[in-house]
DNA sequence: GCCGTTTTCGGCCCGACTGTTTTCAGTCG
């Protein structure tokens, strides 16, 4: 078993355990221990094998022999046990937000409800709230809860669906009967959450394609198989179909299977208005049953009298008229990307030393990379004292002076506490060489107070960067009250940067915002909030993103040389 | 369950917020 698993199997132990009502000192026990090999570096099997674990704290007798058991063999008793007492689906409530062990298990004792049906009755019908210690607010948060659920579990993150698309791409292109194969719909475009997957292929043989694809294998049940369209759902619940088409039809299909609605929309009224017919089948002229030729999507777009509409602009949010004029940005790409500011290490609540995230950088390409762990404020996160900090910011400036490949910068994710205070001090702040400041308590004010406390902080002459501007999580949490146009015009303002926090929990600030920003001046810092080495390849997604956003390579921070960016700063 | 001694058991991470109470428990970050 990999540690990473082993991690996963010691939090359900503890988890079950607390739903037991066993002594949280004991839950928390294995929950530490399983942060411990979090953020352990070292080499778990190794441990394993030199009989070293109990060396890590809070890894005692007990837990080592356990911990051993799962390396070796993959599985332990003691968890199966545990799991074969609960009922299944269980452990999933404690997936809602404001329901943890103690309040499920009243709910268990009082009113035997193990399942998110019984929960809903309970809380409709006002058994649940006639509970001592709970009430009605109570009963219509769950509910409140259980309803978000529903809807987001309609959905997937693209950070989660991406890798999966890709996958099943190359499976796609491996079959030789596939002539053309891409990723269309709302993936294609970079949206942060997808319903589906869509997939569009050209074959003289759609059958054989057809196999291939119910047949791969992270196919996991069939909903429908036909010549030209098949529908399956692939491990993890993501809906996924696949079109295929004859080879005449490629332009005109991919662009109408990638969308959006709207846009085509707004293809489909441009070709009518030139004496046109557009479908997926083609381009047509007049009444004519045979379509204009094109290769490509950029054909397509050339005979509608437009420059070629990247996949993430295609929103109808003004491209068409762009294109039109040809004054479509040159949007930002991967390789123009030379470093990024956010990432954490194990001195908060990374998982890789300083060094081992430098390396990771400059094997990605990087030639800069920011450290900026948590301030001490975030207990939950281990933040750094002043002293740690200052201990940091030493280490660093020591590493560098051996010329890597990949420089390091030091900085801190300082917090933004509440009234719009910084957790470190000026004098602090101005011995490193940026400040990211974020927001990581008291989601709950309101939008006033929250746009006040930010830009109180956004006028504070060290802060860099405004991170993770509205604390969303995607699918997850909503983000919090915020007037993001206000925050905008101050970011403009004071020429503090704003981050694309690109980890894909998050995608913060949203896209949507992007353009707008742009226009305003303000400069955009796409960060992979990296707590781990392969963490930092989010950068892509950020990436995408940011063209989403309508960014130009010279809109990102993120492409500047080193002096240019120390000038910058 | 772990840890550090006081070598046999007591203490174990911080603070904000919410909803429920009327001083606190549960949850979360």
């Amino acid at each position: 078993m990999t540690k990473d698993q082993v991690i996963v199997a010691l939090r359900e132990i503890g988890t079950i355990l607390e739903l037991q009502g066993e002594n949280p000192f004991k839950c928390r026990a294995y929950l530490n221990a399983a942060r411990t090999l979090e953020t352990s570096p070292t080499d778990l099997a190794e441990l394993v094998r030199t009989n070293r674990l109990s060396e890590l704290p809070g890894i005692g007798d007990a837990l080592r022999d356990k911990i051993t058991t799962l390396v070796t063999t993959g599985k332990l008793p003691y968890l199966e046990e545990l799991r074969a007492s609960i009922p299944s689906g269980l452990l999933s409530l404690l997936e809602l937000p404001g329901l943890g062990p103690k309040k499920l298990r009243l709910l268990r004792d009082q009113l035997n409800i193990e399942s998110i049906e019984s929960l809903s009755a309970a809380c409709s019908d006002g058994r649940l709230a006639s509970i001592a210690g709970l009430g009605e607010k109570t009963a219509t948060n769950l509910l409140e809860a259980i309803a978000r659920r529903a809807t987001y579990q309609k959905f997937h993150r693209l950070g989660d669906a991406l890798p999966v698309a890709q996958a099943l791409l190359s499976h796609l292109r491996q079959c030789p009967e596939v002539q053309n194969a891409e990723i269309a719909g709302s993936l294609r475009r970079g949206k942060e959450i997808v319903k589906d997957l869509d997939f569009i292929a050209t074959s003289t043989q759609p059958k054989k394609v057809m196999h291939a694809f119910v047949t791969a294998p992270s196919v996991e049940k069939i909903v429908a198989q036909g010549e030209t369209k098949s529908s399956v759902i692939l491990a993890g619940g993501i809906p996924c179909d696949l079109r295929v088409i004859p080879p005449e039809a490629w332009a005109t299909a991919l662009a109408h299977f990638t969308g959006s609605k709207e846009h085509n929309i707004a293809l489909r009224q441009r070709a009518i208005d030139q004496g046109l017919h557009l479908s997926e089948w083609g381009l047509f002229k007049g009444k004519s049953k045979t379509p204009i030729k094109l290769k490509e999507e950029k054909d397509l777009h050339r005979a509608l009298g437009l420059a070629f509409i990247p996949p993430e602009l295609r929103e109808d949010s003004g491209e068409v008229a762009a294109a039109e004029k040809d004054q479509l940005p040159d949007l930002l790409t991967r390789a123009e990307v030379r470093g990024c500011l956010h990432n954490h290490t194990l001195a908060s609540d990374g998982q890789d030393t300083l060094q081992a995230m430098a390396q990771a950088a400059a094997t990605l390409g990087l030639e800069w990379l920011g450290i900026a762990d948590h301030s001490k404020s975030s207990f939950q996160a281990r933040g750094l004292t002043e002293e740690r900090l200052l201990d940091q910011v030493r280490e660093i400036r020591a590493l560098n002076s051996k010329k890597p490949k990949c420089t390091l910068l030091a900085g801190t994710e300082c917090d933004i506490l509440k009234g719009g205070k910084l957790d470190f001090s000026d004098d602090l702040l101005s011995q490193l060489d940026y400040v990211i400041a974020s927001v990581h308590s008291g989601f709950t004010s309101d939008e006033n107070e929250m746009t006040d406390r930010i830009i109180r902080a956004m006028e504070n002459e060290h802060v860099t960067c405004l991170g993770h501007a509205t604390g969303r999580l995607l699918l997850e949490r909503e983000p919090y009250a915020l007037n993001i146009p206000k925050i905008l015009e101050a970011a403009a303002a004071t020429g503090t940067w704003i981050e694309l926090n690109a980890n894909p929990w998050r995608l913060d600030l949203d896209w949507r915002w992007w353009h707008k920003a742009r226009d305003l001046g303000v400069l955009c810092s796409i960060n992979p909030d990296a707590h781990k080495t392969s963490h930092l390849r989010y950068l892509d997604l950020g990436v995408t993103l940011a063209r989403k956003g309508w960014l130009r390579p010279q809109d990102v921070i993120n492409t500047r040389t080193l002096s240019a960016l120390r000038k910058l700063l």
